[in-house]
DNA sequence: AACTAAATGCAACGATGTTGCAATAAAAAA
DNA sequence: TTTTTTATTGCAACATCGTTGCATTTAGTT
């Protein structure tokens, strides 16, 4: 995926922020899930840290692009690690998020052309795509 | 845009729904506003209402496909009317959802093209697209 | 080793999600 | 129209998450 991925050290200082142990355990777990992290899972991953530093560590991150909101309902945030070309504003919009309704995970999936929208006499900045449906393991 | 929409009452029986005071006046004010109305500013128009009311109120709506969740982010959800097209269980999907950074609005807008997108060996339910920039308005 | 800017931990509060249960009201039946 | 049935509401109560301020600690630097 990402060769940077195994080092969260080096992700973290490219953007300027300070390699502590939250911050490097979060990308370490966020990696090891494979796919987009429910909030929920990432709190038992923390159990033992505080709260409002976990919410601070992810809003951080998400600020300087090196994680983003893959998928987001009513309920529950999922988190993925971003690609490389992900910068601290805009993310690519050639692939999508997909949520599977059998093995609830949501995964960032790669299209092999770029969505065309056209939206006449609108400036479009981001585009995200979530799909649901049956993924290719459950199917 | 929608015949019915001047007529709640007859949109809840058709969905075998009881025509209560919450429910005519959450459609109706969705209906008012619109566009994709956040969650927040429903709360403020339904200030006398019981929360868990207004709550349930909405979790039956978009059961149901009178309403739905047209953006979400992790701070705040946005709910609009469903068009005729709509079912308990899909929507329609050659339309986006845009909000704009200017004015805040979020709202539905129509494709001329359906959005393909292809993605061999999943079985694809529902794609929801949401664009971020600047509307016809603000431009 | 000392310094400095940034991150953490804690307290504290507000908003939202969620359930159970008794009281109430809408729709159907008589 | 009145009664009955069944769904909805209102309230209490609790869990989770978002968010800020501030004092303490720590990472990266000098």
């Amino acid at each position: 995926m990402n060769n940077e991925l195994e080092f969260p050290i080096q992700m973290l200082h490219s953007r300027k922020l300070k390699a502590t142990p939250t911050r490097t355990k979060l990308l370490k777990e966020i990696h090891a899930y494979g796919s987009a992290m429910p909030y929920s899972l990432i709190c038992r991953k923390f159990k033992n840290a505080d709260r409002v530093t976990l919410y601070r560590t992810i809003e951080k991150l998400v600020e300087k692009g090196l994680i983003h909101r893959a998928f987001s309902n009513n309920k529950e945030t999922y988190y993925a690690l971003c690609n490389t070309k992900c910068t601290a504003t805009t993310h690519y919009h050639n692939h999508i998020h997909f949520k599977c309704t059998q093995c609830k995970l949501v995964t960032c999936e790669h299209l092999n052309e770029e969505v065309e929208i056209s939206l006449p006499d609108f400036v479009v900045d981001k585009i995200s795509i979530n799909v649901v449906g049956i993924c290719k393991s459950c199917k």
